[in-house]
DNA sequence: CAGCCGTGGAA
DNA sequence: TTTCCAAGGCT
């Protein structure tokens, strides 16, 4: 915890950082070294009078939460060709927007995309600023005033994990920043200028993701770094911002049973219920996860009476555990008695289903080729 | 409010 | 190899 004097020096520092510095340096850097991404109108179209489409911006800003860049790519060009407007989104069927976003991770956001596409698409159009933005589910203060700054030239604060970090660096703050949210969020509403919002705000993230990184920064780079305190007096920018001590993962135990239809190799799936851990997407019959030491596994955890047969484990860690599935494999029993909500999947259209990784890697632990039948 | 919610790539 | 964590939101 900070003592009352380290809180004393941090205000201190708020206090002498002169904010309206800051975008001046930091958006002539933008414009010379912004990236090309694939959701972005670059700063010379924009002074052409072009504007970004509200419902890219928002298309991206959704996938990129907690998501890196290399990762979205693709989702985000496979997306909007799919769907090229909110509309066609919204009147997509939800088990294609599900399928399309697998192996993006954290799935309710591709439920609260279909829920807002609709939300947006009966309402005729995006809610114009940020307040309306937020409203829309999956959207937080983050993102709604991402989309405001980018797609309206609304000059709100976006604060991500990357300007709490380059802004603890520059203030030196010696407060964890979920403690200093507040000053974070006041720091960077001084500093964001009326006239370029969107553009200070990528180039803010553009610099905590390039320069200002989590921990080799390089600093000697840095187009501000005469205006960052912990560069200047220390401490080392590296070790900020400060953070709060990391949790371990527990381990959890589960078994998967594949079902494979004699005749034709199709697989059996169920698909999961719409909220908690994987909700809505699709997977092989799993049991409860539970602690390493009681897990309910082995043939007695089975769906259906069968020959199975011990494919061995399969391992995949979520945020907070780590999972280690035994994988059981059977072709089908004649008169099986399925689990309820089953569907039999053919071969060839699994790679095309809502199967998030761990589910993919169950079901290649029991079946080797699974993904690969049907291609060439 | 602290815990839940995925994944894959970088270091 | 293991660890860390990325343009957060929801409850």
């Amino acid at each position: 915890m900070a003592s009352s004097r380290q809180v004393a020096e941090m205000s201190d520092n708020a206090k002498a950082f002169d904010s309206r510095m800051i975008a001046p340096a930091l958006l002539d850097w933008y414009d010379r070294h912004a990236r090309d991404l694939p959701w972005r109108t670059g700063p010379e179209a924009l002074r052409n009078g072009v504007r970004p489409d509200p419902y890219r911006v928002w298309l991206s800003e959704v996938m990129l939460q907690q998501t890196t860049v290399a990762a979205v790519k693709s989702y985000y060009r496979r997306f909007t060709v799919t769907w090229p407007t909110v509309e066609s989104l919204a009147a997509a069927a939800d088990d294609d927007v599900m399928a399309a976003w697998a192996g993006l991770g954290y799935y309710s956001r591709a439920r609260n995309l279909i829920a807002a596409a609709r939300k947006v698409a009966e309402a005729s159009g995006f809610p114009g600023n940020a307040e309306g933005l937020r409203a829309l589910p999956g959207v937080g203060e983050y993102t709604s005033n991402a989309i405001a700054a980018i797609a309206y030239g609304e000059a709100v604060p976006v604060v991500d994990g990357n300007v709490e970090r380059v802004v603890s660096r520059l203030l030196a703050l010696a407060e964890p920043v979920k403690s200093a949210k507040s000053l974070i969020r006041e720091t960077v509403a001084a500093m964001t200028p009326l006239d370029r919002p969107g553009d200070f705000a990528q180039a803010m993230m553009d610099l905590g993701a390039t320069i200002c990184t989590p921990k080799r920064p390089a600093c000697v780079l840095c187009p501000i770094n005469d205006r960052c305190t912990a560069f200047l007096a220390g401490p080392d920018p590296a070790t900020l911002p400060v953070k709060a001590p990391k949790k371990e993962r527990p381990s959890r135990l589960a078994a998967a049973f594949v079902a494979e239809r004699a005749t034709d190799g199709a697989v059996l799936l169920v698909r999961r219920p719409p909220s908690g851990l994987l909700g809505g997407m699709a997977g092989p019959y799993v049991t409860e996860f539970s602690s390493k030491k009681d897990g309910a596994t082995g043939e007695g955890a089975a769906p259906f009476s069968a020959d199975w047969v011990d494919c061995g484990t399969a391992e995949h860690g979520f945020t907070h555990f780590l999972l280690t599935l035994e994988v059981m494999w059977a072709q089908t029993p004649h008169g099986a008695d399925l689990p309820p909500g089953a569907f039999w999947c053919p071969r060839e259209r699994l790679a095309g289903e809502a199967l998030p990784t761990v589910m993919r890697k169950a079901i290649a632990a029991a079946i080797p080729d699974a993904f690969n039948s049907g291609k060439i």
